[in-house]
RNA sequence: GUGGGUGUAGCUCAGCCUGGUUAGAGCGUCUGGUUGUGGCCCAGAAGGUCGUGGGUUCAAGUCCCAUCACUCACCCCA
């Protein structure tokens, strides 16, 4: 049996209501906030990745899906959205046409890592990013319009960790002190940490082993090594947030491994799923966008996982749906009547009632059952002696009560049903 | 890439430790409970190469090995 690739998921009728739930709450948050959407390709020219996330990021040096196509260009699923609407924005001059673009987008993503509880191979993402302006109000936006999104969907269990890591010189000088803090410590890291030691300091900080932690909770912290105007803009986020009353919590640990972040980066985290708590991450890339051979322009974005979150919702039971039904079952008493009753049908389809009636020439009870179970809110029940005298049963299956019409009256059961 | 757990009907699982005649339950599905009517109830039916391959044994769903898949955790991240 032919199943699907490991790490991906069929999203089933069953399920497919959360998702749009997720979705529509998305594009409406978004909306209120004047972002626009945005759809890139799946597939990017590799090379996109590997300038635009970092050659030594674990995403491109180990995760990511690539292939050469038949015209031997090698090209990637996208692992993440940011690269790619920074092309976008640059390879349409973007820039040129609107000071400022508040952009978001939801979207499959593909990274090939060990699946677990909320990792997949492909996951899916809603993100923002906005292009063209350094104003801190932009970066507590994409805090606020994420965090709205969880709370919209009933999510409480929330935490949002914030921090700076400032400009890359100031990060520069960090990375000497803590170099300096760590190095006669080095003996007593786990093996995983001495590793970072080399390839990427700042992520010690994100180590789970118990002994680091210890050390790295005495170890200097990169806030108090930010240049004034880092500092600045890091108080105007935060003051930004007090404002609209978002519960935060500034985290002086928190780094993030993707290259591009400079200043605020965020994380929104649940403690409603498993270890992979991170419901949402995101900062400012000022430097992105010149880096991937566009103008000098300021960027501030964020990404949010829609398994994780929907994991989340289901964890604490946070998501209410509407009980699915159908207005209409039309049920026939006997077979001759198939091809009248498949007219009446498409007429009420015709006038906006979804129908539902038999395929396969089954019983009159069990297409009774059958409506029950679609949790049809009216049968038209036809054959027998009402039909003899041009007349059909309307049944209301709430009440169970019966009410007899015209055949030649539709309309007039039509406009009974959407009445209610 | 590393480590733990689990693979028996469409779904959730029992049976495995202490091998032994036709492998079970609940839910779901289908049919029926009188001529043309759902939900509740009752009856019946369909549905399983016991993940796959090998081994031990007179005998393997049950023991052993391998393999694959799923799952959780590390790593990393959404």
């Amino acid at each position: 049996m032919i199943k699907a690739i490991t790490g991906t998921k069929d999203i089933l009728p069953e399920d497919i209501n959360k998702w749009n739930k997720v979705e529509a709450i998305v594009r409406n948050v978004m909306n209120n906030f004047n972002y626009k959407e945005i759809r890139t390709p799946v597939f990017e020219e590799t090379a996109l990745f590997s300038r635009g996330i970092g050659e030594a990021t674990d995403i491109v040096s180990k995760e990511m899906y690539t292939f050469v196509d038949r015209s031997e260009t090698s090209v990637t699923l996208k692992p993440e959205m940011t690269a790619s609407v920074v092309r976008a924005f640059i390879e349409h001059s973007l820039g040129k046409k609107y000071g400022l673009n508040k952009l978001f987008y939801i979207s499959p993503m593909f990274r090939q890592e060990r699946p677990q509880a909320g990792r997949f191979r492909q996951f899916h993402q809603f993100g923002a990013e906005a292009l063209g302006s350094d104003n801190p109000m932009l970066d507590a936006e994409m805090i606020i319009t994420s965090y709205k999104v969880m709370t919209e969907l009933g999510l409480k269990n929330l935490a949002v960790k914030i921090n700076s890591l400032g400009i890359p010189s100031s990060r520069e000088n960090y990375k000497k002190v803590l170099k300096e803090y760590l190095s006669d410590k080095f003996d007593q890291l786990s093996e995983d940490s001495q590793k970072r030691f080399e390839t990427n300091i700042l992520r010690i900080f994100d180590s789970k082993v118990e002994g680091d932690q210890k050390i790295m909770n005495e170890a200097p912290v990169l806030l108090d090594y930010l240049d004034e105007e880092s500092k600045e803009k890091f108080e105007q986020v935060t003051s930004l947030l007090d404002g609209i009353k978002i519960p935060y919590e500034v985290d002086p640990k928190l780094v993030r491994g993707l290259d591009y972040y400079t200043h605020t980066t965020f994380e929104i985290l649940s403690g409603s799923v498993g270890s992979q708590s991170a419901l949402c991450g995101g900062g400012r890339y000022n430097l992105l966008v010149e880096q991937l051979g566009g103008a000098q322009t300021p960027g501030v974005g964020f990404a949010a996982g829609i398994e994780r979150i929907l994991l989340a919702c289901e964890n604490e039971n946070s998501l209410t749906l509407p009980e699915e039904s159908i207005d209409i079952y039309v049920v026939r008493l006997d077979k001759e009547l198939t091809q009248k009753a498949n007219e009446i049908a498409v007429t009420f389809r015709n006038a906006n009632l979804s129908t539902e009636l038999d395929y396969t020439q089954r019983s009159v009870k069990a297409q009774m059952r059958e409506a029950n179970r679609l949790n049809a809110k009216y049968t038209l029940i036809i054959g027998g002696e009402e039909y003899e005298r041009g007349e059909v049963v309307l049944k209301e299956m709430k009440l169970g009560e019966q009410k007899i019409f015209k055949l030649n009256s539709l309309p007039d059961i039509i406009s009974a049903i959407k009445s209610v």
